[in-house]
Formats: C-alpha cells, sequence, structure tokens
DNA sequence: TTAGGGTTAG
C-alpha cells in the first residue's frame, strides 16, 4: 500500500491542496510540517514545491521563512522571483520588492505586472506608470492585469489624457468588457470628474458585480451626487447584489453630504445586518454621518463602542473632527493625545481637524503649539488651510496685523478662505480700513465673490461708516454680484422642509408668519431687543426687525417649534454663516421654549440650552 | 506568481 509520503510526491496537487488549505486557516505549523517533509523526502531541489512554499510563507506573512527558503533554492526561475516578488507587495515591503525586481536577469508579463501593481497600491502612481512605459518598450503587450493597475494609477493621478490611452489599449485589446478593466476604467472616469463617461462604460458592461456597482456608487458621490448614489444603492439591491462594507462606507458618506439622518439611520441598521460593522471605513463614515447630522453623542457612541475594530487614523481623525465641529475643542486634543499614545501617525488631515477644533474653540495657544508640532515633530508640510486655522485664531484675538504678516510670509499661495477669515477678524474687531485693503486681495482673485462685498460692508457698518456702506451696494449692483440667499431647512419624518429668507411659498407660510410674531413679541418681554445693525438695507427701524425676523433659520425654527412635541430637541440646518441677532434669538427661544437647539451653519454646530450656546458667543 | 471599488477636513 502507497504511504502518505508516495501519495504527496506523486500527487504533486496534493502538496500545493494542503499548502493552500493550510494559508486559509492560517496555519504556520502545517506549512512547516510540509517543509520539513520536503526536506526529509529529498525535494528541496526542485522548483515546484519550494516555489509553493515561497508563496504560502509569503502569505503567511513571515517574509523571512519565505527569502531564506528562496535564498537557498539551488535553482530558481522567474516565478520563484515573482512569487518573492508578489509577496513583499501583499505584505507592504515595495522597497523589497524592488530589489528583487531589479536583480532579476529574466522577466515575464507577471513580474511587470506584479511590479507596477505593486506601486501603484502604494500610491507612487507616476513610478508605476513610468514602469508600464519600459514594460511596453520591452515586447510586452498590457493584458488586464496591466490596464487595471495602470487605470488606477491614472485614477489615482485624476489623468484623464492617460487613462483615455489606456482605455485605447482595452478596445485594441478586446479588453473593454471585461468586469475588471471596465470597473477600473469607469473609476479613472469618475474620479477625473468624467460622471457620465465612468457610468457609460459600466452600463455597457455585459455583467455586474458588487465592485462595479460599488464603483457607480462611488463615483456618484464623489462627483456631488449623493441622491444618484442612494437610488443606485436601492437600484443595487432589487438587482440582487448584496452591498458589503465598500458599498456602506460609500453610501453613508452620501448621507452625510444630504445631511439626511433618518437615511443614515436606516443604512446604519442594514449594516449592522450585513455584518459590516467591524470595518474602520464603515465607523468612519458613521461617526463622520452622525456628526455631521448633529448628533455628536451617536457619533461618539459608535465610536467608543465599536468592537473588533483595527486602530485607524481616519477612524480617529473622523470623531477628532467630529468633536471640533460641535466646539469641542477639549475632548479633540484629548482624543488626539490618546492618538499619539495607541501609536497612530497623525497626517495632514488629523491636524487641520485638529486645528478647527481649537479654531472653533478659540484655543489660541494649544492651536499655535500643534501647528509646531505638525511642522517640527511630524515633518508635514502645512498647506493653507491649516495655516487658515492659525489667521482665524490671530485675527479673533485681535493681532491683525500679526495675522496679515503671517499670510504674507507663507510659503504657500493665499487663497480667497485664508483672507475672508481675516476679513471677518477685521468686521468682529471693526477695523474698516484692513477690511477695505483685504476685500481688494479677494476681489483680484475672485470678482463675484459675494460674501467678501457683504462682509466688506458689515464691517463698514459696524464702524457706522454709512457711505462707504452705500458706495459697496453700489458696487455689487454694476458688477450684477447677488448675495448668496440664506437657506436653512429642517427634517421631519425623512421629509425635508426648507426655507429661504424671506421666502413665503411654504404651505404652512401664514401659520409661521403668525407664530414668529407672537413669539418675537414674547421674547422682547423677556429682554429681547433686535440687533438691526446687522441689515444693510437703507431701511427704517421698523422695516430692518421685519427683515430680521424673516432670517432663513428662523422661518425653519419656528416650523419645527410647531410642528414637534414639547421637548424634543430640534435641529436645523443652514447654508451660511447664522447671524448675530439670530444667534441671540435663539438663545432665548431655548429659555422661553425650554428645547435644545442645534443649529449648523456653514462651518460648525451651535448648540442652544439654557440661554446658552456651546460656541460660547465666538465663532 | 500578477488586476478593479471606500472612509477623515471644507
Amino acid at each position: 500500500m502507497a504511504s502518505f509520503f508516495d501519495l504527496l510526491w506523486s500527487e504533486s496537487s496534493l502538496f500545493s491542496r494542503i499548502l493552500k488549505a493550510s494559508v486559509q486557516c492560517r496555519s504556520l505549523f502545517v506549512a512547516q510540517q510540509l517543509h520539513s517533509i520536503m526536506i526529509t523526502g529529498g525535494r528541496s531541489r526542485f522548483k515546484f514545491w519550494s516555489n509553493h512554499l515561497i508563496n504560502a510563507y509569503a502569505k503567511l506573512g513571515v517574509l523571512n521563512f519565505a527569502f531564506n527558503l528562496f535564498d537557498r533554492m539551488p535553482q530558481r526561475n522567474v516565478m520563484s522571483y515573482n512569487i518573492l516578488l508578489g509577496g513583499y507587495i501583499q505584505n507592504g515591503e515595495l522597497g523589497a520588492a524592488v530589489e528583487v525586481f531589479n536583480e532579476m536577469g529574466e522577466r515575464n508579463s507577471a513580474t511587470w505586472n506584479a511590479i507596477i501593481t505593486g506601486l501603484i497600491k502604494f500610491e507612487d502612481n507616476e513610478e508605476g506608470l513610468r514602469l508600464f512605459l519600459k514594460m511596453h518598450a520591452c515586447g510586452f503587450l498590457p493584458d488586464a492585469y496591466t490596464l487595471g493597475s495602470i487605470l488606477r494609477g491614472c485614477a489615482g493621478l485624476k489623468d484623464l489624457n492617460r487613462g483615455k490611452q489606456a482605455h485605447g489599449y482595452a478596445i485594441r485589446s478586446g479588453l473593454e468588457f471585461d468586469l475588471i478593466v471596465g470597473s477600473s476604467l469607469a473609476n479613472m472616469y469618475m474620479r477625473s470628474g468624467c460622471l457620465r463617461e465612468g457610468g457609460n462604460v459600466i452600463q455597457l458592461l455585459p455583467v455586474h458585480n458588487v465592485v462595479a456597482c460599488n464603483t457607480l456608487i462611488a463615483g456618484l458621490v464623489q462627483n456631488g451626487c449623493p441622491v444618484g448614489a442612494l437610488d443606485q444603492y436601492n437600484i443595487m439591491k432589487m438587482a440582487g447584489f448584496r452591498p458589503d462594507k465598500i458599498t456602506f462606507v460609500s453610501v453613508i458618506s452620501s448621507c452625510s453630504e444630504l445631511v439626511t439622518l433618518g437615511q443614515g439611520q436606516k443604512i446604519h441598521a442594514e449594516a449592522i445586518k450585513a455584518g459590516a460593522m467591524s470595518v474602520a471605513g464603515v465607523i468612519s463614515s458613521l461617526v463622520s454621518m452622525y456628526s455631521r447630522c448633529g448628533c455628536l453623542d451617536y457619533a461618539a457612541t459608535v465610536f467608543w463602542e465599536k468592537e473588533g475594530v483595527q486602530e485607524d487614523l481616519v477612524l480617529w481623525t473622523a470623531m477628532i473632527a467630529a468633536y471640533g465641529l460641535h466646539g469641542r475643542g477639549q475632548e479633540a486634543i484629548e482624543l488626539f493625545e490618546r492618538m499619539e499614545l495607541q501609536g497612530l501617525q497623525a497626517n495632514d488631515v488629523t491636524f487641520l481637524s485638529l486645528l478647527y477644533s481649537c479654531s472653533h474653540c478659540g484655543l489660541r495657544d494649544k492651536g499655535l503649539e500643534f501647528f509646531d508640532l505638525m511642522l517640527h515633530k511630524y515633518g508635514l508640510q502645512p498647506q493653507v488651510k491649516h495655516h487658515t486655522c492659525i489667521v482665524d485664531l490671530l485675527g479673533r484675538a485681535g493681532r491683525l496685523e500679526e495675522a496679515e504678516a503671517f499670510i504674507q510670509s507663507m510659503p504657500v499661495k493665499p487663497d480667497v478662505v485664508i483672507w475672508k477669515t481675516l476679513l471677518s477678524a477685521c468686521k468682529i474687531h471693526k477695523n474698516a480700513d484692513m477690511a477695505e485693503r483685504i476685500c481688494e486681495e479677494i476681489l483680484k482673485i475672485d470678482p463675484q465673490d459675494s460674501a467678501s462685498y457683504v462682509l466688506l460692508a458689515n464691517t463698514q457698518a459696524s464702524a457706522k461708516r454709512w457711505l462707504d456702506v452705500s458706495e459697496v451696494r453700489k458696487t455689487m449692483r454694476e458688477r450684477m454680484v447677488k448675495k448668496e440667499p440664506g437657506i436653512s431647512w429642517f427634517e421631519k419624518k425623512n421629509q425635508v422642509h426648507s426655507f429661504a429668507t424671506g421666502d413665503q411659498s411654504h404651505p404652512q407660510s401664514e401659520e409661521i408668519e403668525l407664530y414668529l410674531k407672537k413669539l418675537t413679541d414674547e421674547l422682547k418681554l423677556h429682554g429681547y431687543v433686535p440687533d438691526t445693525g446687522v441689515v444693510l438695507q437703507d431701511m427704517d427701524t421698523e422695516e430692518k426687525e421685519f427683515s430680521l425676523a424673516h432670517h432663513s433659520e428662523k422661518l425653519a425654527l419656528a416650523y419645527a417649534l410647531m410642528n414637534t412635541p414639547d421637548g424634543v430637541a430640534i435641529r436645523i440646518m443652514k447654508n451660511l454663516r447664522v447671524c448675530d441677532d439670530c444667534h441671540v434669538v435663539i438663545k432665548y427661544i431655548s429659555i422661553v421654549r425650554n428645547r435644545e437647539i442645534i443649529v449648523r451653519d456653514a462651518t460648525r454646530f451651535h448648540h442652544f440650552k439654557n440661554g446658552h450656546c456651546s460656541c460660547r458667543d465666538y465663532w
């Protein structure tokens, strides 16, 4: 009767099958047993056995074992090298992979594909594409593997030109309708901003799978069509595809964009049922969605009560950003310090979130300290947005000249936002002269920026320079600059009710009007005095009060108060910043109606309770 | 032995 060993040697596929099983079971022990059997059976000199073992060791993450075996092989073929090369790439050791690649005397298509894929996977897209040209020059034609990788590289670089050339290759080689090549093509187009072309490529594929669906959903979110992404999510489910972790990441982020809490909660439940809650990306998306929908508590619960999730930089950054967005600077800082203790290496987004947190709370010294830490300890190059936080902190503290000098001396080109940040500080400190100078800088970059004209006029109004105010208004009329309308919205039972300033189109408009009038009178009894200084028009006081009373957030809030039971917290969203008067009014309402009111404006959240706001009037 | 899709800021 043949022994187990005889069987093993005669049936080479048995050896490779057991090895494959050892990889699937993550059993290094079984792989090592097979290794000893190979040595004692005198099979070490045959490439077949060693190659399979090197592969198994690499997949089990023990690269030193793989390399030792490779090193001792008396004969190696291209496949031996390829396996080692692939092993290094799978384990994130790109440098070692490049070394193996450079050493190889003979290379085949798989060698080239492996190294190109590795480079692109680790975001050295340019080098990956350069090697592709070299591969081509060496006489190797691109196959489906090559195209999948180089299209990913083009997508990473948002390089439509080279992406289209790769599309040409795909058509010529008949791979255009291959599921993987097609998905990569669609992704390349959509990452480069060509949503329609990407969608067409997906539509034309003869069969679809979850990845093709995800490509389309992600493309829609990335190109500013969150509603389309949600539609596509429903279509995908109706077609019988089961959403996976990546589907959830994209589709939850589209709920963040839309600020639709109800929809987001529904998808959260679906993610739980699908068993996707141990994936860091899904948790990051949920944290961001809940915090952007005004539910910091839910965001914190999802973050702190996660189970079986690997610690992840993006996830911690999402939670730091959530605290910052809600004005909880101290918690953001503490979380950052805990993150450092975990050994996670902060990136530029982490620092941006941290600096925003400081700037939203006026934590000036801490902000400056973190800016320094980013630069000197972490060696990260701050971008305009990081500098903007510093300008905000200096400007609000009244150090206007210092903030201006900071902009002039920074190594990156100033943008409209950084100048506008300084302009806002000018308004707070009523420095109309500097405001004029700064506004000129802004209008050089964008002459149609309505918010800057309004800020300048507001600054002049606060300095009581009425002639200058009317001059700005005249310029706006001449240049046909339209003020961006204020819009606020409130979600009730998954339905969004939106209100523009002065809007009378809502079906309950008349009732809202009456309710607001009564409410305002009530507030006046409690000491509220309308702050007509924020109204720019040349009107009399009564007209100004009327205009003030119809700001979009007041209309939305009145509607919400009328349509929700007593004691229920109200969440209002607004596209612009909340004005001073509305901020005061909402504080009074939180007392008079005994309600918790959460308002998200263009930059942050305000939590109003018992006459106080979480921003402590610093926004 | 080699291939495609995602998340954090504004």
